[in-house]
RNA sequence: GAUUCAGUAGCUCAGCUGGUAGAGCACAUCCCUUUUAAGGAUGGGGUCCUGGGUUCGAACCCCAGCUGAAUCACCA
């Protein structure tokens, strides 16, 4: 047990006198709450005088003690209000220990409380609830950071990243405002969820365990199943499943799905990432542009009342119907000013010297265009634009382009110069499907390292026939940055991955004692933060014996001190 | 993976040129009151990230490491 702070330790004590006092500090019952910290910031009026037998329950976050008469914020899930608590309101009788003790005393910021009460505005004018009743709910053993706030300024923030993500739960009692993005985040999905039901299309599931990690390029987790014995993939994508169910019969089908590549982790990139897909047959990628510009703007409408939305403290972006329709070759010309359409490799190798581009053998065609478009266009796109018609070798799973065999009918939705979608008219031609996964293999053997493996299953279910479809993927972390105005990945997601935390590794006070060494000073030696034998065995005799008689006495545990001599038998020096 | 910056009390942070570790909030004891980041008095609380080095002396300088952040690279 590591050694607590006087503060916890003071709390774990209230603790142990609540229970003397005969509360439970965790009791079991429902608490029945009728009113929110909301409904009295909002509907309350003192002329009508409502809100007069009311019953809430919250955290206290701040308490202002005075003799027999109290302030208090108490923070629900809806906001804060501050609670009135008079001593002889609460308790009526001769006993006062109710807010004598327990209030004032037992009682800390952090903890749960419940109240009954009635609403009032007190002499400055702050609607608060009088209390005539409280109850304990729950006890916080562990202080909460403090943020206090005046006037828009504020004060001690909890501020601090690593701390932020790691304890959430901290972070979203203490910052308010946080809870706020992730309402969001719900809503936007909640948007898409009735936009796509309105259609009649069906939300479904499919595997994350995967034998085959197909749909997308890029590096898989890859764990084991024990009963068959063989590897299995967290899913990098859903794409491939969801065309099996097109080809099954369902007319549209989407999927809010956690997909997994194991990559780099950045301001833009968490190792799991929620990616909506859908699929609609008889559909080309003209319609699925449409689609998507109604669903973006509709999400920015639903969101804010309106299609504009300010992002920083620079770009506005106006999501309003119809966005910007640029081929890909046409961006290029545009801002590079070579017309690469028709161009061979080795002439776009060329290109791309004279650009400063770096490139290597193992791209082909496709990467070689793509590497041109990532980095002298894509920044470019601020304002929602759709970039069509990608070259074939970069789009396996996508229809070539009707009227040029070289192009795909793919789009992808541009904002802030970030791709947010990607669509295709989907490829069910399974003969040109099994090509193309082989020229994925040929790029696999020149040493990319993530080109797509065959999915012979698939290919048979395309064999089958698919319907001409049209598919739609888009990735709702970077849609949710973009729409609640957050620079990071990490903001959008309760819990980031990070990397896990340290703890030393702790030899336990039975190795201490095999060392020889009594146990009360072992836990001495433990409370003092050593945490291995052999390293306490390292110290000077000298030094340890002078330290531990110093710990003994600063902390008054009244052990009798050891001689040197036996301390540095312990030590066996 | 590279570069830069940072790590001091529960939280936010100060700490000058190397010389006895500080403030506000929080916590404890007390005073007082329908108060507003309440106020007043007193008090407790520290592995100055870790390990080496330089020095009479290191929170501070040097080296190495750990952790985090930002930028870049990688990655749709």
């Amino acid at each position: 047990m590591q050694q607590l702070s006087e503060q916890e330790t003071i709390r774990r004590s209230s603790l142990d006198k609540l229970r003397e006092l005969g509360i439970n500090p965790y009791p079991a019952a429902e608490f029945k709450v009728d009113t929110t910290a909301q409904d009295i910031a909002q509907e309350y009026d003192p002329e009508k005088n409502n809100f007069q037998k009311i019953t809430l329950a919250g955290r206290i976050m701040s308490r202002r003690i005075m003799g027999k008469a109290s302030f208090c914020e108490l923070q629900d899930s809806t906001g804060r209000v501050q609670l009135y608590i008079n001593r002889d309101e609460i308790c009526p009788g001769e006993d006062k220990t109710l807010y004598n003790d327990v209030f004032k005393k037992l009682l800390d910021i952090g903890d749960f409380i419940g109240v009954s009460g009635y609403a009032f505005v007190t002499q400055v004018g702050e609607r608060s609830v009088h209390v005539q009743e409280l109850t304990v709910l729950s006890k916080s053993i562990r202080p909460l950071p403090i943020v206090k706030e005046k006037e828009g300024k504020t004060y001690d923030a909890f501020t601090d990243p690593e701390q932020r993500y790691r304890q959430r739960y901290v972070d979203l009692v203490v910052n308010p405002k946080v809870k706020d993005v992730f309402i969001k985040r719900t809503q936007i999905m909640n948007t898409m969820r009735s936009f796509f039901n309105e259609q009649g299309y069906l939300e479904v599931e499919t595997p994350i365990l995967q034998a085959i990690p197909g749909g997308a390029t890029a590096r898989p987790f890859i764990t084991h199943h024990n009963a068959l014995n063989m590897p299995l993939y967290l899913r990098i994508a859903n794409e491939l499943y969801l065309k099996r169910l097109i080809v099954g019969g369902f007319d549209g089908v989407y999927e809010f799905a956690k997909d997994f590549r194991n990559e780099g982790m950045d301001r833009t990139h968490n190792p799991e990432f929620t990616v909506m897909e859908i699929y609609v047959a008889y559909k080309d990628y003209h319609w699925m542009m449409n689609f998507t510009e109604e669903m973006i703007e509709r999400i920015a409408h639903n969101l804010h009342g309106k299609t504009e939305i300010q992002l920083g403290n620079k770009n506005a972006i106006d999501f309003k119907r119809p966005f910007r329709r640029v081929t890909m070759y046409d961006a290029i010309h545009e801002y590079t000013g070579y017309d690469i359409s028709g161009m061979t490799e080795i002439e776009l190798r060329e290109v791309c010297d004279k650009l400063e581009i770096e490139h290597d053998p193992s791209m082909g065609k496709g990467k070689l265009i793509d590497e041109i478009f990532g980095e002298k266009c894509e920044s470019h796109f601020i304002q929602p634009t759709f970039i069509i018609d990608y070259p074939v070798e970069m789009s396996p799973l996508c229809k070539k382009h009707r009227e040029n065999p070289e192009l795909t009918e793919r789009f992808e939705l541009m904002v802030n110069g970030k791709e947010i979608c990607n669509a295709y008219s989907e490829l069910n031609d399974p003969i040109d499907q099994y090509e193309r996964f082989k020229d994925q293999l040929t790029l696999s053997e020149k040493g990319d390292d993530e080109a797509m493996f065959i999915d012979h299953d698939f290919v048979r279910a395309l064999e089958y026939g698919m319907p001409p479809t049209s598919g739609m993927g888009i990735g709702i972390d970077r849609l949710c940055m973009i729409m609640t105005n957050t620079q990071s990945i990490q903001d959008v997601l309760f819990f980031p991955q990070m990397k896990p935390e340290v703890k030393a590794q702790k030899d336990s006070i039975e190795k201490y004692i095999e060392q020889g060494i009594p146990q009360e000073w072992a836990q001495v030696l433990i409370d003092m933060g050593h945490s291995k034998v052999s390293d306490v065995c390292d110290i000077k005799f000298t030094k340890l014996h002078q330290d531990i008689c110093g710990y003994n006495k600063k902390n008054k545990l009244n052990l009798s001190n050891p001689k040197p001599d036996e301390v540095k038998n312990w030590l066996g020096q």
